[in-house]
DNA sequence: AATATAGTGTGTAATTTTTACACTAAGTAA
DNA sequence: TTACTTAGTGTAAAAATTACACACTATATT
């Protein structure tokens, strides 16, 4: 964010790249800005950080404030720091994504004071972001896209329990790009972090696929050992 | 660094691994403090960014102020942020990482005050370090170990003209294994990126191994296409 | 001139990984 | 019962990775 603009040398902020996945796309959460500079504008959600916070407690505190969740999986990945990125003064940025499975239900609390309101667009479809908020957004996907080939990200913006499908689907719309089922599903379960449960989907209209859930046991063992994609 | 805290909120800094390779070993720069906190310990360079700077200037500045060094590969890496990481005041530093060849001529100026003395240290081999910056160092070597499997950066680090085995021991030394000669060589000449030239070594005294150069017009076409080692 | 020394440069076979590709099975809805 | 929709599965070819050893060449030494 970077609204109000204290009488220092230089302000320190962060800003939020919310990912979000409902099932079907994946989604950024954006505010509309109710203040100048770039009122009307959407942005992506941010604030000052604190005197007695850490980098990564700031971030939790923005991201549950717009929120009210908690305990989210939330990366660093890049400080923006152009002297005249704020037309006001000198704000540097840290950059944080975050990846939240939607659909749920206590998401979207009241919002803050410099905004009118705050929305999951799809990513296919952004609108003109404030600041240099196109950047951070561009550089927070590739950032995902590249992480979520070593790590088990993709997890993160899953219910619990999920078919394979879902979680492929996830893997699509993070990397651009239709995988091979049969491949990756061999290759999805060949890592051995993955443990097919008893149970089926529910309420679907066809064969219900049987879910699996992320094994953080297995996979804590595996570590050193890193996932390739 | 982090010496003077003018009196604000926050003091934004910029902290940097200067990694060096002579043809022998892997070094980082560091600096001997002469001021309190960590009066007479070995810390990494680093400074204040100035209020029209831009970060990546910030850290060139820096960068040439202690080695007299322009036009050298850095890449931001972190920013750490703990509030309690500087003993008298809040400092939220970034951290950079440049590749420096080393054993040229031009290296280590005049040193800013704050420091008695700069020195190339082998990373097999390091002091204790002041504030958080073992903590820095290590993430900085993570990351550089995991981007010389994908990023064309060993080449940074050598001289012009070198010898696949030269490009081979960099790749050991960052890596911190053994890889096996005849593998390396396949695939580190199938990247196509090497241009192999017609000189041959100088003053050794045994068989002369050829010079290849790093071709950054066929790197250039390759992009897209990623290097993986 | 002969020899010792030290690093250069090269090929192949076995294994593993990746890729491309299509049909049957299961469950639901009409 | 039929139509529909997604789940779930195997294989063969190609490509990439690994493991491995010796002859060559230039210089230095005697």
């Amino acid at each position: 964010m970077e609204q109000i603009l204290p009488h220092l040398d230089s302000v320190f902020s962060i800003d939020c790249v919310l990912f979000g996945f409902d099932g079907k796309e994946l989604k950024i959460l954006l505010i509309e800005r109710n203040e100048e500079p770039f009122k009307d504008w959407w942005a992506l959600p941010g604030n000052i950080v604190g005197p007695d916070e850490s980098l990564d407690q700031s971030a939790s505190r923005i991201l549950y404030e717009l929120t009210g969740l908690r305990g989210i999986y939330m990366e660093q990945y890049y400080a923006f720091g152009d002297p005249y990125r704020h037309p006001q003064g000198r704000v540097i940025t840290l950059a944080y994504y975050a990846l939240i499975r939607l659909g749920g239900d206590k998401e979207l609390r009241p919002i803050s004071t410099y905004a009118k309101r705050a929305n999951w667009l799809p990513i296919t479809d952004l609108p003109k972001l404030a600041f240099d908020h196109q950047k951070i957004y561009d550089k927070g996907l590739e950032k995902i896209k590249r992480r979520i080939k070593h790590q088990p990200i993709a997890f993160e913006l899953l219910p619990e329990k999920f078919t394979l499908t879902q979680l492929q689907h996830v893997y699509e719309l993070v990397l651009g790009k239709k995988l091979d089922k049969r491949n990756f599903r061999k290759k999805i379960v060949s890592f051995g972090v993955l443990k097919e449960l008893d149970e089926k989907q529910k309420g679907v209209s066809y064969r219900a696929a049987t879910l699996y859930r992320f094994d953080k046991r297995k996979y804590a063992k595996l570590f050193g050992k890193e996932i390739s994609f």
